[in-house]
RNA sequence: UCCUGGGUAGCUCAGCUGGCAGAGCAGGUGGCUGUUAACCACCCUGUCGGGGGUUCGAAUCCCUCCCCGGGAGCCA
C-alpha cells in the first residue's frame, strides 16, 4: 500500500478521496454520537481531525485509543464543516496498531513544562513544540547545503577524532582504546599514549578549521557542517558538550569578504525558513513569543550592525550604563556588554570586528596596526555570539611569532605552517554554532530543547 | 566551577509567622449531534526529593546529600 503522509494530503488531498492515515493520537473529544480524533505523524505542524459517527464500526474502537496510540485509520477526505482545518477524514475503519495507556502515559494534551520533557527526552518529539523544533532543524541543515552548493563551496568532511590539541578552543575529550584499569605509563608516570590505538594521544574534535585551512588551500572555498565536542564544564542554556557546527574557509578572501558571507549565510537561513516552515514559525510566534515573522523578515532584509572592537568599547564607555565588569580597551566583552550591544543599542544582529590580538587566537590575521587581528563576532539578541571568525595568518614569520608568543608547540604543527611556505594566500572563514542558529530562529530558550539528545556535563542519555 | 531560585497527586502549581494535604488539568463514570488543549456533574489520585535533627506536633524551622531551573565564567 502506498502511504501518504499528513502534509501531502493537507496540500494535494481531494474532497471524496478514500484514505488510509498513520499517526499517533494526541487528543479524543466526544459528544454524544461523534467522536473526534487530531491525529499527528510529524510531518506537518497541523494535525488531522478524524471524524467517528455511530453508524460507523470504528466509532466503538475509539474508546480504546488514548492520547499516545499509534493509529491506522481510512476513510473519506472531506472538507471540513468545522473551523481551525480545511480536511477532515470521516473514518470507517480504525485500527490500533499500539495502545498508550492512559495513566502511564507521560504525554497529556495539554501544555508540559520543557524541564519535563526533557526529562522524558524519547518521547517529546511527539510533542507540538518539540516536533516543530525538529522540522525547523531540518528545513535548516538542507538550507546550509544549499547555500554554499549554490555558490559552488566544496562540502569537506573534517575528521571527528583528531590530533590537534592546539586549536585552543577548550577542553577535550580524549579517544583513547587503553585499558583504563592499568594503562601503560612512562618513565615519569604519565600515561604512555605512544602505546594508545593511534600511537600519540588523540582527541574528539572541537573544530575543523585547521583541517578546512588545508583543504580551503587547494579546493578553493569549502565548509564542513558536522558534530564537535568539547569538554568545557559550562552549565548554560547556550552550551552542549556536543553540538553541530558550519565553518566555511575561503581562499583568496579577506574579512570583509568573511563578514559579507556571515551576513548573507545567516540571512539565507532567515529567508528559507519562512518560505518552508511557515505553521512551525507562527506557532513559535504564538506561544514562546520570543522570535516573530516580522522580526525574521527584518533580519533577512536589512544588514547587520557593522562596529569595530574599539568603535564598541568607546560606545559603551560613554553609554552612561553601570556595568558589573570593567569596561577597558584589551580586555574582553563580557555578556552584559554583548547583550548591551545588541538587545539595548542596536536591537538585532551586531558584528564586532577587528579584535585585540591579545584575547584573540593564535591564527587570526595580524591588522597593520600590530596590535589588533582582523576578527570578527557575530552577536545575537538573546543568544550572543553565533559566529566567531577570522582572516587567517598567511605570513610565516609572523605567525610562527604568534605561536611562540601563544606558547604553542610547533613542531606538530609543521603541516599547518606549510601552508604557509608553500603557496600561502589570504584566507578566511568562521565558525557558526548550528543549535544556537536554531534557538535564535525559533525562539527556544534553552539549547537543549532545539536538539534530540542533548549531551551536557553530568547528563547524557540513550 | 561560582552565585541564585526551586523539588508537594500522572502533569502544572497553591499551601503565610509550625497545628487534619489542596486546586486546575489528566484518568474513571454519567450527560451533551460538530468539537478544536471541547464543555457540565460526580468519583479516584500523595515516600510533600533522600537522610538526620529541633519540637507535644514539621510540607513549613535547622543540618546534610541528590536532582532541576535561571545568571556568570569558558565558548559556538
Amino acid at each position: 500500500m502506498k502511504k501518504i503522509n499528513i502534509k501531502r494530503l493537507i496540500e494535494q488531498g481531494k474532497s471524496g478521496q478514500q484514505v488510509t492515515v498513520y499517526g499517533w493520537v494526541k487528543s479524543k473529544r466526544d459528544s454524544k454520537g461523534i467522536v473526534f480524533i487530531a491525529v499527528g505523524d510529524g510531518s506537518t505542524f497541523e494535525p488531522l481531525q478524524l471524524i467517528f459517527t455511530e453508524d460507523s464500526i470504528a466509532f466503538q474502537a475509539t474508546a480504546e485509543c488514548h492520547t499516545g496510540a499509534a493509529i491506522q485509520a481510512s476513510g473519506t477526505l472531506q472538507d471540513s464543516p468545522g473551523k481551525g482545518q480545511k480536511f477532515e477524514v470521516s473514518v470507517k475503519e480504525l485500527l490500533i496498531l499500539g495502545k498508550a495507556d492512559p495513566d502511564k502515559y507521560p504525554l497529556q494534551k495539554k501544555r508540559h513544562s520543557l524541564e519535563y520533557l526533557r526529562e522524558i527526552g524519547h518521547l517529546r518529539p511527539r510533542t507540538n513544540t518539540f516536533g516543530a523544533v525538529l522540522r525547523v532543524r531540518n528545513i535548516l541543515s538542507a538550507a546550509v547545503h544549499d547555500f554554499f552548493q549554490s555558490r559552488d563551496f566544496i562540502w569537506v568532511h573534517t575528521p571527528v577524532i583528531t590530533a590537534s590539541d592546539c586549536e585552543g578552543a577548550g577542553d577535550l575529550f580524549t579517544v583513547t582504546g587503553l585499558n583504563m584499569d592499568k594503562p601503560p605509563r612512562d618513565s615519569d608516570g604519565n600515561i604512555d599514549f605512544s602505546k594508545d590505538f593511534f600511537g600519540k594521544h588523540s582527541y574528539l574534535t572541537v573544530s575543523g578549521q585547521l583541517e578546512a585551512e588545508f583543504l580551503a588551500m587547494s579546493m578553493g572555498n569549502v565548509y564542513t557542517f558536522g558534530p564537535t565536542f568539547r569538554a568545557e564544564n559550562s552549565n548554560t542554556s547556550r552550551h552542549l558538550s556536543e553540538f553541530w557546527m558550519i565553518e566555511p574557509e575561503m581562499a583568496f578572501a579577506d574579512l570583509d569578504d568573511d563578514i559579507t558571507l556571515a551576513q548573507d549565510f545567516i540571512q539565507f537561513l532567515c529567508t528559507r525558513v519562512l518560505e518552508k516552515a511557515g505553521d512551525d514559525i507562527a506557532f513559535f510566534e504564538k506561544f514562546y513569543k520570543v522570535m516573530t515573522i516580522d522580526q525574521l523578515k527584518r533580519i533577512s532584509e536589512s544588514p547587520f550592525t557593522r562596529i569595530s572592537y574599539t568603535e564598541a568599547i568607546k560606545l559603551l564607555q560613554d553609554s552612561g550604563s553601570k556595568f558589573e565588569f570593567p569596561v577597558n580597551w584589551g580586555l574582553d566583552l563580557q555578556s552584559e556588554h554583548e547583550r548591551y550591544l545588541t538587545e539595548q543599542v542596536f536591537k538585532g544582529p551586531v558584528i564586532v570586528t577587528d579584535y585585540p590580538k591579545d584575547i584573540k587566537a593564535f591564527y587570526m590575521k595580524l591588522n597593520q596596526d600590530q596590535t589588533t587581528v582582523a576578527a570578527m563576532d557575530v552577536l545575537l539578541p538573546g543568544i550572543g555570539e553565533i559566529i566567531g571568525g577570522s582572516q587567517r595568518e598567511d605570513n610565516l614569520d609572523v605567525l610562527t611569532s604568534r605561536m611562540a608568543a601563544a606558547k604553542i608547540p610547533q613542531e606538530e604543527m609543521q603541516w599547518y605552517l606549510d601552508l604557509r611556505r608553500f603557496g600561502s594566500a589570504p584566507h578566511a572563514g568562521f565558525g557558526l554554532g548550528f543549535e544556537r542558529l536554531v534557538q535564535y530562529i525559533t525562539g527556544m530558550s534553552n539549547i537543549r530543547d532545539v536538539i534530540p539528545c542533548p549531551r551536557t556535563p553530568g547528563t547524557i542519555r540513550f
